[in-house]
DNA sequence: GTTTAGCACTCTCGGTGGGCGAGTGCTAAC
DNA sequence: GTTAGCACTCGCCCACCGAGAGTGCTAAAC
């Protein structure tokens, strides 16, 4: 197994099949090409990797990099100047959605791969201030606040129009009797005080109740995900067909897909590592992902993670990407 | 002349360059290819279109493409099912940032081209209410809320903390006099008033209207404009370099080179075209800019247009930048 | 004098075939 | 178990060739 580490590294160095004299060269060993040519075959046979032609060296399969990863990397911490880059990029404050850019930005920059982050889902998030505001014709600017400085607003039509007084009437009633409560709560009295038709509300509330129950579930639905710099794919050979990379910026827009996977790392603990079709994707099937979820409060809150070419930098992603995540967490706690 | 419209209409239609045989057949005129050798080889001297090698068609240079777009063209309405897919696309209510991204969609879908949008300057938007709300730590949410309904915010970090009467004091002197007023005065106003700081005002006035200069001047810059459907360009032929393909995507993350281009065109009326060289970057050289100002009572508020290979169907994408211009000028009208 | 036919010429494109280098698998010897 | 030797297989590069397309030029026709 030893040779299938050096195989591997030396692959993902240098992108190209290894031959069994560079791999005997390489593998510090002092054993013939003959030999190693002996243990090639039997990698072959266990489906740890394959020549492209007769004539060439051997390239990992997919199986080959996840043994490689599970029990042949030896992870340490990130090399200083990729923790100082990443120390230094979070500075100053930031509210969620910024910090998610950046991070993302951040996690593409350092690592020259596609990075992307999963916003914070706001489920936790308690009620702070609702603004109602009048517009042209019968149009409402809602305008939500939560307790961590987060904003949403909508533009509402509504069937009849309101005078500002009464929209007033109706932003300090909500703010009474919801401020502090979690946005979730909320939700579900909002949804309970709509049923109650016989309540002793005017038609006015019951009309502001339906507008807050509007914005707090779109703010509530609003787990956004950011990808950057999805350009860097293209600078790797291996995925060079460009019907097939349209394909794949095609997905990334679309997000959709992507969410999806990412969603299953959720529950998962530490670094997760989908190699190839692991994703079950067939446009990933020659890519990696390397996710990670963070946590503030030991709740989860989101995941981050990379997206690039199976032959990537496995030793160096996978810790940029636990710190990052890290460091995100404890920017977003504040 | 008429030659070279017609040249330019089959080359545009199928991508190659084309000979004096083909042509000879499409002109309907009943000439010989001889003959047509003769004109082509009289195009060519006019630096109209060149042979890409000595044995193939002709091929329009920019300067062919320009004179094809300023003389030859005729351009009249969209297709009918072209207007109505825009116009079905402008329904329901919506604020400025989601009608740009839309409208920008919207543009890439239909052309099959790159569309992009610059979002309105909010130069000429008036100051409607302002809210400070304190976070954790020395860290003030401000919202800068427009009378076009637009909402800006931004976490402020400032030396000393403000308990929540001294900021809400603040954000009712701010509301109390700025209400109403030009969102330009109001930032020239607040100028002004961190100047003379002899004046009546305590030192909590001035970290308030600190505050208040930060976020109106912050909203003021945000003048975003929005790219979508990048990847459409990924299926021409002549953009097919990916070396290239990516530093003009890349280009279009960082925008500030496209958004110098399109602010060229706010004074022009009407569509304006940059073909080739013409937009003056070299990443364009192949690319051809469709653009139109856009504008409300009058008042230029933004950019819209696509980008695409200098080998597009001007004739179609001409009048669908018209029409979307003008649908979505109405759309921010209301 | 404009248009046309004819012709030699040029250039790209696709396919073909041979050398070369890299790397393999096998066998036999250490 | 390890190694040297060897025949063999491919992919890659390049040179070559013929076909096809299209040109420019010249000389004849209208």
């Amino acid at each position: 197994m030893h040779f299938l580490k050096v195989l591997v590294e030396r692959y993902i160095k240098d992108g190209q099949p290894v031959g069994s004299r560079t791999l005997s060269k390489d593998a510090g060993l002092d054993l013939s090409p003959a030999t190693v040519r002996n243990v090639m075959a039997d990698l072959e046979d266990l489906g740890l990797v394959v020549s492209p032609h007769t004539s060439a060296g051997r390239v990992p399969t997919a199986a080959g990099y996840r043994v490689f990863v599970d029990s042949l990397l030896t992870v340490h911490q990130p090399s200083p100047q990729d923790l100082e880059a990443l120390r230094q990029r979070f500075a100053g404050p930031m509210d969620a959605k910024s910090l998610v850019e950046s991070t993302s930005r951040l996690l593409s920059g350092i690592t020259h791969l596609a990075g992307v982050v999963m916003l914070p889902r706001h489920e936790r998030h308690a009620f702070r201030q609702i603004e109602l505001l009048p517009l042209s014709g019968a149009r409402v600017l809602a305008i939500l606040i939560t307790s961590e400085g987060e904003v949403h607003n909508r533009i509402i039509t509504t069937e009849r129009s309101f005078t500002p007084a009464q929209l007033e009437e109706a932003t300090n009633y909500l703010n009474r009797v919801f401020t502090g409560q979690d946005i979730k709560d909320v939700r579900k009295r909002l949804l309970e005080d709509l049923k109650d038709t016989h309540q002793n509300m005017d038609a006015l509330m019951m009309r502001a109740v339906t507008l807050a129950h509007e914005v707090v579930t779109a703010a509530e639905g609003a787990d956004d995900c950011f990808i950057a710099g999805q350009t860097n794919l293209m600078e790797f050979g291996e995925l060079a067909g460009m019907d097939r990379l349209k394909q794949l910026f095609d997905a990334f827009n679309q997000k959709r897909e992507i969410l999806h996977i990412l969603d299953r790392c959720i529950a998962a603990d530490g670094v997760q590592i989908f190699i190839g079709d692991e994703s079950g994707y067939d446009l990933l099937d020659d890519c990696s992902l390397v996710t990670t979820a963070y946590r503030v409060d030991d709740q989860v809150v989101g995941v981050l993670g990379v997206i690039g070419p199976t032959r990537m930098d496995y030793q160096r992603v996978i810790p940029i990407v636990d710190v990052t995540a890290r460091l995100l967490a404890a920017a977003l706690r504040q």
